[in-house]
DNA sequence: CATTGGCATACCGAAAACGTATGGGTTGGC
DNA sequence: GCCAACCCATACGTTTTCGGTATGCCAATG
């Protein structure tokens, strides 16, 4: 059961003759005659009635017709879905992003890739840094978007963007009526961290922070998310040391103040595999870019 | 686009290898390889990324399958759809019938056609003598139901029964209180006749019946139709001349009663086209001659 | 009876597909 | 760290299939 054929049928039936429609094919009548003759021999059983004036579908003949011509529709869509996915028309891009850049960066993140693809279904999920990593490397997302950097040899890197470090405490703290917070003033303090440098590499850049300026703040909790840290710290458990954008996600009691002589930054960045040749990556580095510009 | 090479195509994307494809078509792995790469050439994009362990679909692919394993059912329930209609599991069939036969075949006839051919469509329309003949000849309808036979060269007839001729009588008539009438007794009498021979062949029949006693019967009315012609007769405009099984179809207060030494008769006989190769006609025959075997 | 219109058949050259042999890259074991 | 195993890609010769040209057959038409 060749395409081909059933192709040649339809241009067939449609002409109601097999020399006009060799014409219309824009192939020599005989050939067409053959095909057809071979068709039915496959079938089984005649397609057509031969007449003086042209040829007329028979019953089995009408009963192919409505399913071939679906056939014929549908492997055309299907190259043409194939193109557009290839593309970057249509298709699927996942992304997993971190939940600090969440409000920071979404917002304006999203209406930017449904203008750019607005053929493109897309799928956030809000995953941690492990897990972005490992869901990278198995492809079910696509792009993640990162801060820090995910460092691996399959994984490609383009930095969009850096992010402060501040210091998030309550609004009743004493600190708090500081316009920056020298550093010194940490010394001794509880500190509300994040998981652990080989489960997060934002810890060790908080950690190298801490080193450099030989402040020592003992561990008040060890919590998974920024969310969870900024909870802890209204509740007065201790301070915690995270990027700007954070800002946009605390609750209310809450504040963050800069960190005097510090200009300590996390990268944030789009990150993918070096082997996908998905189109949607450019865009989407384009429109994340975009996103990040007036942060 | 060739439906050879979605086959393949779906193959290797089912064994998640060209290897394991190739065996499983039977073929040759090489071949294989080739025809994919064509059909990604075709298409204008890879299909599969290919690793060190078998091929895996891209996104592109995806999209592809979905509609090509799609495309493949299609063709092949086209192939099959047509088979069965030839083979006349399934299809239509067209009947056309006359009225007079609808009471007496009809409720026989339905049920044993269901029951022999359960796949295909009924579709049963009361037609007039020219009429049935012209939608045979146009092929709208396969077969009729006809009293007498249609005579064309190009439409074949089955007889599968007949019908005496009876005189249909208001039950107040005093021919009625006779078991058989004698022709004698007609003499005169107002006739309620059927269109004339060349619309209707049965009137012809008819006719031929008075003309070979000596009887003229003057004609009271022209009636279309063997129902219109009852309802005259109860409305005593004059007799009718009707086969027996008309009985089966008329109102209350009507009576038939036989002909004494008549034994003219009316034959019931399926009609098709000579060159109708379907195959539910010889089904349709069998079951039309059981619907009428105890008429 | 010749002509026309339409499909079928015959034959030949061209294109496509298949099989065998072989190359190249990666994985995994000794 | 080398060798074997696995899997896909390439090359080439053979076979199948397809398309074009020439021609035949049949029916309808004038």
């Amino acid at each position: 059961m060749d395409l081909r054929r059933l192709r040649y049928f339809v241009a067939v039936a449609e002409a109601r003759g097999i020399g006009k429609a060799a014409e219309r094919l824009r192939m020599a009548q005989p050939p067409l005659s053959v095909q057809i003759r071979k068709l039915e021999a496959e079938i089984g059983a005649p397609l057509f009635r031969r007449g003086t004036r042209g040829m007329d579908l028979t019953e089995a003949g009408q009963a192919l017709l409505a399913r071939a011509s679906e056939a014929l529709a549908l492997a055309a869509d299907g190259a043409e879905a194939a193109r557009a996915v290839a593309s970057g028309r249509r298709g699927r891009l996942s992304v997993g992003y971190m939940f600090v850049l969440a409000n920071a960066m979404l917002p304006r993140l999203i209406p930017e890739l449904r203008r750019s693809i607005p053929g493109v279904d897309l799928d956030f999920a809000e995953l941690s840094a492990s897990t972005r990593e490992a869901r990278l490397l198995d492809r079910s997302v696509t792009v993640a978007l990162c801060m820090p950097a995910i460092h691996h040899p399959e994984i490609q890197v383009a930095r969009i963007g850096a992010q402060r470090f501040m210091l998030a405490m309550p609004n009743r703290s004493p600190l708090a009526r500081l316009g920056a917070v020298p550093m010194a003033r940490l010394q001794g303090r509880p500190l509300i961290a994040l998981p652990p440098p080989e489960q997060d590499p934002a810890s060790s850049a908080v950690a190298a922070l801490l080193r450099r300026h030989q402040i020592v703040m003992p561990i008040a909790s060890r919590v998974e998310t920024v969310h969870s840290a900024m909870s802890l710290v209204l509740a007065g458990e201790g301070l915690a040391i995270l990027p700007a954008c954070a800002q946009l996600g605390a609750p209310r009691g809450i504040v963050f103040r800069p960190l005097r002589d510090v200009s300590d930054s996390l990268d944030i960045a789009v990150c993918w595999r070096r082997d996908s040749q998905s189109p949607l990556i450019k865009t989407f580095l384009k429109c994340a870019e975009k996103a990040v510009a007036r942060l």
